[in-house]
DNA sequence: ACTTATAACAGTAACAGTTATCAATATTGA
DNA sequence: TCAATATTGATAACTGTTACTGTTATAAGT
């Protein structure tokens, strides 16, 4: 199945590209009704799902029953505040020590991993000390 | 509100904490069924989420759509085998290093985090072996 | 440019997991 | 035993997502 172009999934990816929070399908579908008023909600689920067969973005489970999607494929992990449900990218070096530490107590093939860090992002915690 | 004893509740927490596998609602729902046939799926839902309310049990979110449950609320991860699905427990020692590296990075306050790693269990590594 | 093959589309129905509603029942404390 | 209310079973409703269908857009060959 070769890929054909389509602006529908231009858009989509060049939306979800500038963006550094990890929307929803539903936001995404919203924000890119702008360019694209035609586009069906359908139609933003597929191209998500084949470009992250792709490769070209990640998901993000942010445990809120939704899917959340992100456009940055590097190597990061995220950040869930439980106050306000907001999702940030959180850097870390020398995390890929803990697949070492995970590897040595297991007898299968950890090829990958997720770290999802909870707690209050720095807006929330300005709101509770005030 | 406080809480009223429940035999329906029993049921549920009395199958979830014999098991080391991470069963969903469903899962739980047929278990339970045995014990007490009229029990109601929504019965299910609705003790599951009191008993994580006040901390007997946890969830596990293991991207397959459905929440998986876990009566083991001790500091581990879980480990989700990319082949047949299933989810394992995996023991980590010196995991909490994860928290204050994160941390330096951060300005918000971390609380917490879950690690989920992704591969190859023992059996599926086993079969491909063959 | 014209044709053909097919990926992608919009629209919508269907689906799975979960939550809410409600009248009836079970549990608790007085 | 009685009243207060948490819990129940049954079911309807809701949400996020996927599948289906006839139509349109894209790419490649002529």
């Amino acid at each position: 199945m070769t890929l054909k172009h389509s602006k529908q999934r231009d858009a989509i990816y060049g939306f979800l590209k500038d963006r550094k929070d990890h929307p929803t399908a539903d936001v995404i579908y919203e924000a890119v009704r702008k360019k694209e008023p035609n586009i069906s909600l359908g139609t933003v689920y597929r191209n998500l799902s084949v470009l992250k067969e792709t490769g070209m973005i990640r998901t993000v489970e942010v445990g809120d029953g939704a899917v959340h999607f992100d456009a940055d494929v590097s190597n990061h992990n995220h950040f869930i505040c439980t106050e306000c449900g907001c999702v940030e990218d959180i850097e870390m070096k020398s995390i890929d020590k803990v697949r070492e530490i995970a590897s040595e107590n297991f007898d299968g093939k950890i090829t990958g991993f997720n770290t999802y860090f909870y707690g209050l992002c720095s807006d929330c915690l300005e709101k509770r000390k005030a």
